[in-house]
DNA sequence: TTATGTATTTCCATATAATGGATTATCTAT
DNA sequence: ATAGATAATCCATTATATGGAAATACATAA
């Protein structure tokens, strides 16, 4: 996916390029806005947008004339969800483990130089549910994004790490890489990962890596729960549990170990 | 949407029409298999998907080599979910609407020339629950299908008879096309309608209109249950209080009558 | 192991089609 | 009515997408 080999088709790179103009705070953009974020001139865009706008991919307002993303992207998007063979798999795992511990778990998949979350089961007793689905997990300070780098080859690594920005979210968040290394290396051995309030205080989370045949670490689940409910002497035991429904989602996968 | 105005840039058309084989069974598609679909050279073709995947818009099986839709859609298709004004405006309605009669609800949009389910609430005892969410309903045989092309002028009438095929799903479609103009003619007088095994033996369904502002029909929501559940004596009854939910998110969305 | 067939990927010269700059049209607000 | 801002259109130029052919990779069978 990172490796740009091959022919690529100027516009249609172009094309996606704009696309991903709206997957910031924007949820309308003007035709003129588009070219301030990127270089390219007014009309090369017009076309671009108008040849998506045709095709639903890019909806237009009648009123403003601003842009927004389109239906299609909605039709083609649930059906890469409903395709996604992971999720599948996975599903019947995740809704036990969040059964038993009463928990929120999170399913997230790894995908070249991302980490998506690809599927939520809410706590039984959740009151507030905020979807993450759909959305890329920062990799330094969650549950499912240390677990997945702590298996990555040492070249993977080196490529997210460069194109990772360590924010801080919480005063717990890690942002110093070489203290990153040794977190990974610790999860790498014990083979789970514990996001303690890293990306949101009061917020605790335990995750486990999943692998597929060739033993690539594609996905991950987490439980995760305010922190009175995942107090620090369990979390050792709960681990464990988060390990075992990954391996068996794992084994699904063809993961032999 | 359907008018194609203005400048369209070859490439990106055809990027997009690539996408769209894709949607019917084949998950995954070889590339050689694409060309067959459309009219195009295997390289040409293979440029496009090419850009694509560098994209993550499509995604190749490193084993088949063959080609599936890919995780960009999915992140894009949640965003235009997550922003879309109506199904957030909706949600409330529905799940009232759902929790009076223990019916499915769903809520389905007009675009351009399809009508797309982009909600569902299930019933309270739903069993089996299948989403139609992101798929297209089809016209003639569904109650959201028919009450928005009643309340079309006639020439966007025209405009989707020309496309759609009239396929009998069940003893009960309409496949006449003058019969179907009577029926929405009923329909439109009367402000519901009523899909009666029309798709599905069994299903009975009760569908009312959403107009926006310009008094236009934006959408329509629906109440879905075994026939045994919505019993024909019932069903005026039951037909008013759907339009009285569907009053009530066509004012949301600015309608005065 | 080698051969054979199938599918994918790469190469390249050519002409088409995308592009950027300038112009015009269309709104909005004053 | 006017000004200002933004969107849409036009068009010549050349960069770029394209199709045909060739090469590679891969799987299956001999």
């Amino acid at each position: 996916m990172a490796s740009a080999s091959g022919v690529i088709v100027q516009s249609v790179n172009r094309a996606l390029d704009i696309l991903g103009c709206f997957k910031g705070q924007a949820i309308e953009l003007g035709i003129s806005e588009i070219p301030e974020k990127m270089e390219l001139s007014k009309s090369t865009v017009y076309g671009l947008v108008n040849t998506r706008l045709t095709k639903g991919y890019l909806e237009q307002n009648p009123q403003t004339k601003r842009y927004r993303l389109g239906i299609k992207l909605f039709e083609l998007g649930t059906l890469v969800y409903n395709r996604m063979d992971l999720r599948n798999e996975a599903k019947v795992f995740c809704e036990e483990l969040g059964g038993k511990y009463n928990t929120t778990v999170h399913l997230a998949a790894h995908y070249g130089d991302e980490i998506v979350y690809i599927d939520k089961v809410d706590a039984p007793e959740a009151v507030i549910v905020y979807s993450q689905t759909g959305k890329c997990a920062t990799m330094h300070c969650t549950g499912v994004g240390k677990v997945i780098l702590a298996f990555l080859s040492e070249d993977e690594l080196k490529q997210v790490f460069a194109k990772e920005d360590f924010k801080k979210y919480t005063e717990h968040t890690i942002t110093d890489q070489e203290e990153l290394y040794r977190e990974l290396r610790r999860i790498h051995s014990r083979g789970y990962a514990v996001d303690n309030e890293e990306i949101e205080t009061g917020l605790r989370c335990i995750a486990a890596p999943i692998f597929n045949y060739m033993n690539q670490p594609v996905a991950a689940i987490s439980v995760s729960a305010p922190t009175v409910r995942l107090p620090l002497e369990q979390i050792e035991a709960i681990a464990r549990d988060v390990q075992y429904y990954a391996l068996q989602i794992s084994q699904r996968l063809g993961y032999r170990s």
